[in-house]
DNA sequence: GGTGATATGTTATCTTATTACATCGCACCG
DNA sequence: CGGTGCGATGTAATAAGATAACATATCACC
């Protein structure tokens, strides 16, 4: 991490475009996934008009790794460590009450599917792996 | 259930509606996924004309577990075997080129990802699995 | 017959995503 | 310098997916 936000965006890739490093920004300093037009809609004063915009970015976003696409709340979210492209398939823990979202690992997973998909004959291009119920804070300050 | 609509359809489960049937049905004769308004094209010679219809009956469907929502796809599957519902999570591996879905099970999958959620306090409520690739068909007949 | 729960039908609207087309900036090459 | 190609951009229009709001109907049950 080590970086501060302050003045203007920082840099994790050094090549990113003024859109795509406008987007990655605003994913990266918000709490929940962001719709498209959740972000374009914060990112209005900065220019920008239209959906396509934003997709565009997140396109290029999403295929590098600097964000997910969480296919089943149409939304995304910064990639929690852009650091370390940990390769292989990351999975999400999404809390249906507070919004937030858990990005990990489970390699076990990763190779059980793997297995799966050798035995049929079917060859994977990207898992998606997406858990949805309540996180540890929601579950202990909500009642049963 | 027993009424035998003109022919088409096997039955599962006999407390449906008309609407549901409707639906089930149409998703049972269909090669791939569909999405909610392809179903609805498929029935407004039944009388459907909303989208909700399609929606409401879709809800029903796959709270029981005869259908399955893909969630990268936006789009339906009718339930590979009704019969036994097989408890625990379902994992699909979508072909993007033929568009099929295969349906299957992995117990460890599941047993994984559960002690990742027990671990991290996380109460899932509902996992999603999908893979996406190449089916075993179209590997072997397409080039590279 | 009355009541409540569930299913329906219909319209309008909202959200999410893409198509189509024109332009711009810039590296690369002759 | 001029030209060519490619990737990013801007804009408008529209397609595709999903829901809100409201009115009505059906049926079990008392």
């Amino acid at each position: 991490m080590a970086h501060d936000h302050s003045g203007h965006d920082h840099v994790w890739a050094d090549d990113l475009t003024r859109n795509q490093e406008l987007v990655l920004g605003t994913l990266a300093h918000a709490e929940a996934p962001m719709s498209a037009y959740d972000i374009l809609d914060k990112l209005r004063d900065e220019g920008l008009r239209a959906p396509l915009q934003v997709y565009r970015a997140l396109d290029k976003l999403t295929e590098r790794g600097l964000a997910h696409r969480l296919e089943s709340l149409n939304a995304f979210v910064c990639c929690a460590d852009a650091q370390c492209h940990k390769a292989g398939t990351i999975a999400f823990a999404i809390c249906e009450t507070c919004g937030r979202v858990e990005e990990f690992a489970e390699p076990t997973v990763e190779q059980k599917l793997s297995g799966w998909s050798r035995a049929a004959g079917f060859v994977p291009a990207r898992m998606t792996i997406e858990l949805r119920g309540t996180c540890r804070g929601c579950v202990s300050s909500l009642p049963a």
